[in-house]
DNA sequence: TTCATAGTTCGATCTTAGTCGAACCATGGA
DNA sequence: TCCATGGTTCGACTAAGATCGAACTATGAA
């Protein structure tokens, strides 16, 4: 008994309702301050203040001074990888938020998860990926095949900036509203930037949403079509 | 702000000690009784049960009554994917358990993870199944070939009793010990039962330890033979 | 230098929830 | 029928920790 890491101070961490909506507010992948994190979670500055010391000190979260600023933003992939699958278990229990508001069907659609495109969008363009051949798995790790880097070159995606850092190039993460994978890693982050860039897609200011313009819709289901045997069929039977 | 599922609850459910280490002790795939989780956790028989409801209530466990004794495992497979990587994450962050026991190196090698094989071992199975084309992801899931259902038949699983039920066949998890994945899903539960059929694995009584014979390390590296790529290289670079 | 803003530290308060003793219910065996 | 065992419910106690006011530090602007 009691073998393995020590998941009850990890967990108490997140489960604390005003740290738990700093995080889930960090899940939009942009850095924020310590005065917006307290008007997220509906606390003082000082508590919040109190609050992003123990999330630090507990590893989930990076911090950076610039000037009197403090931006704080989500460790890495790994903390949002738990939190989404946490979202997924809280969603499943049907412990959904109680004002869940009009935009619940609009981020079951598209939204960001820490820094990539996740949602429906999010795994339409991995499942297009897989389909194609463009991704693969193999050797437990998720790897981009020769046809799928000159793909998303030819996306206009700076591959050779991304290969030279030290984080994972593919990862997959698993999506609360879709219970399926979507893309995650820094060619997930680059690839979204390059949505944004292309005006593709827009971010929200202050939420997780992300919505298409109509030229980008046509231009993501172009790039990234849909394999006829799903999507066409309605949802697939699943748990 | 305030969108999504509330992480928060559920969260907190998993954030106390004793609860959190209920969940670990049945991390082991096994159904526990009430008296026995009150034993893992070091609490009293009425506060276990106390927390067995809070766990229950918010969808983590689930309970079966037999006579007078009760049976609690946990509710599915993504419970534990989430238990899973709440332990990467605190093994990341250092929050590895004090009194780490001698027990660690053998659980990093073999151990189950709910009710399939993880571990180096674990690993080293599904990267085995997916370099020989037994296994693929497409479609977001992980599927068996054709050439994988012989596979696995030959080994002796009844694969048309697996594939009739409800639950996904065939899952990625992912390892904390390993960070990369190994095979959930109701064939990696059928394939461990099969290993402890044919004596290649004895299960340890009261943790998630499970060790191989000689002669199971033998069937067991001839079945599932590692890729030349890695492991001859040590340790992969990660994070 | 002075002021304003961003953030931290400290201390006091107060609520939440984990804990266990005791009594109670249910099942199974003798 | 009686007893032993497994589990639940209730209530009281207690400790942990979230919260905020107040005082303090640091950066930047005027």
């Amino acid at each position: 008994m009691k073998e393995g890491p020590n998941i009850a101070q990890i967990a108490a961490l997140i489960g604390d309702p005003a740290r738990a909506n700093m995080l889930t507010a960090l899940m939009s992948g942009k850095a924020l301050t310590v005065s917006e994190l307290a008007g997220e979670a509906g606390v003082t500055l000082q508590t919040a203040s109190s609050h992003l010391a123990k999330l630090s000190a507990g590893g989930l979260l990076r911090q950076r001074k610039q000037g009197r600023h403090k931006y704080v933003s989500l460790a890495n992939d790994d903390v949002a990888h738990v939190l989404e699958g946490l979202m997924g278990l809280a969603a499943g229990a049907g412990q959904v938020r109680t004002r869940t508001g009009p935009k619940d069907p609009a981020l079951r659609a598209a939204r960001v998860c820490y820094n990539h495109l996740a949602g429906d969008r999010g795994t339409q363009m991995f499942d297009s990926l897989v389909a194609r051949g463009h991704l693969i798995i193999d050797d437990g790790h998720l790897h981009l095949t020769p046809s799928g880097s000159a793909y998303v070159r030819d996306l206009g995606v700076d591959l050779d900036g991304l290969t030279r850092g030290t984080a994972p190039l593919c990862r997959e993460c698993l999506d609360w509203s879709e219970r399926r994978s979507h893309l995650a890693g820094s060619l997930g982050r680059a690839l979204l930037a390059r949505f944004e860039d292309l005006s593709w897609v827009r971010r929200h200011k202050d939420c997780r949403l992300v919505t298409f313009t109509p030229t980008g819709t046509r231009a993501f289901d172009k790039a990234f079509p849909v394999a006829s045997t799903r999507r066409s069929m309605g949802a697939p039977a699943h748990q």
